[in-house]
DNA sequence: TGTCATT
């Protein structure tokens, strides 16, 4: 059984972290959270949507390709494979599910894989989790290629570039030799102006040996410098490394271990990963909207057989299934949302239903999320009642 | 020289 994401939730609503000094970011962050909706659509922001990449198993070519894998990338370095799992079954049953770990140091490598039972869960968790924003770091959910040796070491370090290259020309210039997985431009943190370097990663890694044949010493149209090509370094040797480094010259301050770093955790360490939105929210939350006081618990639960149907209402025009998603998914097991349309604007009515298998775990979202400031809305979150079946 | 992309 996963993390119960309930206890979470009971963490975020103990008061015990409500003086932490992050709290005033983490409300900064919020604002463009949840209002700007999901951020994970294959059109439209994270890193998936820079590469012609490996979303669709077809486009690789193979029909072996799984449609049950997935590999997710840039998680927060302190999530826990646990909690991978936590946050990914609430889109349905897994079959497995991994965090890759450094072998030495016991640290996250940022990325882990998950195996869903059913295909179509696959496909819901690219849909809603991808480009999901945790902590610092916005996560990347697709399709795991087969696993293979040809796909290995296939990440180019490029040096050199025009300062003016955007990310979409340096893919053009590389895409030539093979079909390009990642890439990235790195910028001045202060300026946002390209440093001149990037990072190409392709599918296999004889076409990054054709692309450092190919462009490595040689001027791309319209620079006046030649651009440096090479294999890049594998950063989980240089974390491998400082760590024995610093084993051997102080080992009183030494990194802690896998297992230290278990003792190490206390009790509101699975804060992190909900959407900020939702760890910052509640220590505002609002019980009363509109002159109307709206706590769980008033009203009767709805409890529809399959699940225990929740309301939530004031949603925004735009709103679209993914922002329940992400919103109720946090807190458990998650097994239907909706929102409801106009039939011929196909504009959200301002409402919306979510079903949550367990009982408690839909107790606490709505004890959360009720009240919950979505841009300039103010949500009441509530289990169904017949009352508001008939509207 | 990366938001650590193949268990």
């Amino acid at each position: 059984m996963a993390v119960r994401l309930c206890d979470v939730a009971s963490l975020l609503r103990s008061g015990s972290w409500a003086a932490e000094p992050w709290t005033g970011q983490v409300i900064a962050a919020m604002e463009t959270q949840l209002s700007n909706g999901p951020a994970c659509n294959s059109t439209t922001n994270g890193p998936a949507a820079m590469s012609n990449n490996c979303s669709s198993p077809v486009e690789s070519g193979s029909i072996e390709d799984s449609k049950t894998n997935l590999i997710v990338n840039y998680l927060p370095q302190n999530m826990t494979q646990e909690e991978l799992k936590s946050l990914f079954g609430s889109i349905g049953e897994i079959e497995s599910c991994k965090l890759v770990r450094d072998k030495i140091t016991g640290q996250s490598l940022g990325y882990g894989f998950v195996n869903y039972v059913d295909p179509k869960d696959a496909e819901k968790a690219i849909n809603t989790l991808n480009g999901l924003r945790l902590q610092t770091k916005t996560i990347k959910v697709s399709y795991a290629r087969p696993s293979s040796a040809s796909i290995r070491d296939a990440n180019l370090y490029v040096s050199g570039l025009p300062k003016t290259m955007t990310q979409k020309e340096l893919e053009q210039l590389f895409s030539q030799y093979g079909r390009i997985i990642t890439s990235r431009i790195l910028v001045d943190q202060v300026t946002g102006v390209s440093r001149g370097v990037g990072f190409i990663r392709f599918d296999r890694r004889v076409e990054a040996e054709e692309a450092i044949k190919g462009l490595n010493g040689q001027k791309p149209p319209g620079a006046t410098e030649p651009i440096t090509v090479k294999f890049a370094n594998n950063p989980s040797q240089k974390t491998s490394q400082a760590l024995l480094s610093q084993l051997y010259q102080s080992p009183s301050r030494r990194y802690p271990g896998p297992l230290a770093q278990q003792a190490q955790r206390f009790r509101y360490d699975r804060w992190w990963w909900l959407p900020t939105a939702l760890v910052s929210f509640s220590r505002f939350s609002p019980v009363t909207i509109d002159g109307v006081t709206s706590l769980a618990g008033i009203n009767l639960p709805g409890h529809a057989g399959t699940g225990w149907c929740i309301f939530v209402y004031n949603l925004a025009p735009d709103a679209d299934e993914s922002i329940l998603w992400q919103m109720f998914g946090p807190f458990g097991a998650v097994t239907n949302v909706k929102v409801i349309r106009d039939f011929t604007t196909n504009k959200c009515k301002g409402f919306g239903f979510v079903t949550m298998t367990n009982y408690d775990e839909a107790a606490m979202a709505i004890a959360s999320l009720n009240g919950y400031r979505l841009g300039d809305r103010v949500l009441q979150v509530s289990f169904k009642t017949n009352k508001t079946h008939k509207a």
